[in-house]
DNA sequence: ATTTTTTATGTAAACCTTTACATTCGCGTT
DNA sequence: AACGCGAATGTAAAGGTTTACATAAAAAAT
């Protein structure tokens, strides 16, 4: 049943000419006569001839194809960064192809494998880790590999990340600006390079305006709305130690500490004012509307993707890489 | 600088014996002699040696990988129902991949074409709409492609949907129920066939309660928190046709519509009652707790790929294909 | 009219695998 | 001693392209 798909040798014979020709027809037309690139032309339309994209990426070492790795698709946050990546992707002409790594590092590399057998020209990755085959090879001086959003320490890849101390410092000064003076922190997990940027701006903007630390003050949570909830409760519940602001690491702990200073009868902003962290969609929405710090998530991307384009450029081979990496600055919203 | 990565022809003349062996020795380790096969595993090791994906899956036709259509990453829905598909893939031994079509025809045919060259084994659709390259070939009697999510009525290949008629039917009966006669429907885009559906469903509700089904209770968003804030406002301005219930085809609608109701001082559930539809992953964090429709999107990915696993095994070659569409059953969440 | 240049096409190698088939060798049977 | 057989390995084709090089024909220059 499965009849046969038709190759290029088909299209040649049809055509009564050789498949060098019909190639040449195909990607090169000015240096083949008008008259055969018709002949082909037709045979191509008779045969229902699409190119094989397998044999011509072996042939050329080469796919179109970029790999976007991220370690879970559906946290909101990668999605406007990857709208950002496949504008400037597409107009290069490389197809963007989306890997949902789960954070489970067998599968990252698996999927960094594609780089290797250059099923994908490229990747940028989204992870905050560097998969394994890349990690190993350091005699390749310079893979075709972009960080984004989280940087890796002492990798020599070029990255493109928010400034997430400064931006933690902004929105911990905000509030003190508006006479909050016991400020909480409610974290991400411990080990998360974003965590450590946002507490160290957090504890900057408390020193530099002469507010002591408070370690009880606290809380490590998983970026989570139920995280929030927890810290909320635990944060909240006695007034003699309730602190009056709370910066949040993510904006789904915000909520989870507002759900949760509803559940004291507190008011919000009247009673605690919360701060997030990423301006997630549904955040002008809630109730109250979040104030936050808004990530320009889109601009990361097409950031990401320009470096890694640049990168790929054949016209420019050996481009020294980015000394350093760059830095997308934020923005507050201030909503309540 | 590039140096030259490591063939198979390298192994097989730094190991002292044919290519074929080398092969043979990777894939069918049996066949070939102890002695060998230890020689073949230290080249290997001596020369770093990796497959050339592109190459075997030349020769193999078959890629290995599954690509996933989605219209819009950025849409939370879709993320479940892919975490359902990729636990299934990778059981089976496949990839995952998703391409990101933002409803562009265009980028949809792109990704359709790896289909056709083997750069892909198989595909699944989270579009409501059949890539060009596909709806051209009616001779290949049945592709390796499922459709999620949304049916393409018409086309015959296999399909998952949730049951919208019926889940909206049990949401609109819910509110009846519950005392409201004056019930809204605020639908989605009117071409979308998951809004057919659902209008269908909310109708028959109305119908067979004998309500009196009122054109000036429906009205036409395009899913958005935005557009359901329109609705609200249209619909609940004036008090002499204010319905006190709101059926609405998207989560995001029903906050919209609790936004505008908040506006204009009314209270939630207390004056209207707002039923959403799709379960988010915000609905039980807003204020109020939003009651809506969940959809089992888990589910419709594992059976999604379920459905696609058993038409790409090789033992059952020539299975009949589904004869209706694959009916996954909703649940209603009542939580205000 | 002969030589040079240009233009259009064909031939065959290369990309890296996998595998059907052929070959070699040692061993047990007759 | 001749034969058959199984095990281990090698040879070469195939998969569908692209492209360097060779060739042929036509146009231009002498």
């Amino acid at each position: 049943m499965h009849e046969k798909i038709a190759t290029i040798e088909d299209v040649a014979r049809h055509a009564g000419v050789s498949i060098a020709t019909v190639s040449r027809a195909l990607h090169k037309p000015n240096v083949v006569s008008q008259s055969t690139r018709e002949k082909v032309q037709s045979a191509i339309a008779a045969t229902g001839y699409t190119a094989n994209v397998m044999a011509r990426n072996l042939r050329l070492n080469r796919s179109g194809m970029i790999l976007l790795l991220v370690p879970d698709i559906g946290n909101p946050f990668f999605s406007a960064i990857l709208s950002g990546i496949e504008q400037g992707a597409s107009k290069a002409g490389y197809n963007v192809l989306i890997g949902d790594t789960q954070n489970d590092p067998d599968r990252e590399a698996t999927y960094a494998a594609y780089l290797r057998s250059n099923q994908a020209d490229a990747m940028i990755l989204l992870n905050g880790r560097l998969p394994a085959p890349l990690a190993n090879s350091p005699a390749k001086a310079s893979p075709p590999v972009v960080i984004a959003c989280e940087r890796i320490p002492g990798c020599g890849l070029p990255t493109v990340i928010i400034d997430n101390e400064q931006a933690a410092f902004d929105a911990t000064t905000h509030l003190i600006d508006h006479g909050h003076t016991r400020i909480a922190n409610v974290a991400g997990p411990g080990n998360n390079i974003l965590t450590v940027d946002r507490t160290a701006g957090y504890r900057r903007a408390l020193t530099e305006n002469g507010i002591e630390i408070d370690p009880a003050l606290t809380f490590v949570g998983d970026y989570s709305i139920d995280s929030g909830i927890a810290a909320g409760r635990a944060l909240l519940a006695d007034p003699k130690t309730r602190p009056t602001g709370l910066f949040c690491a993510s904006d789904g702990m915000a909520i989870g500490v507002i759900v949760a200073a509803k559940e004291l009868g507190l008011r919000v902003p009247q009673d605690v004012s919360v701060f997030g962290f990423d301006d997630i969609h549904l955040a002008a929405a809630y109730d109250p509307p979040l104030t936050t710090v808004r990530q320009p998530r889109r601009r990361l991307g097409e950031r990401a993707i320009a470096l890694l384009l640049d990168r790929l450029d054949p016209t420019t081979p050996n481009k020294p890489a980015q000394p350093g990496p760059v830095i997308v600055p934020t923005e507050l919203i201030i909503r309540q």
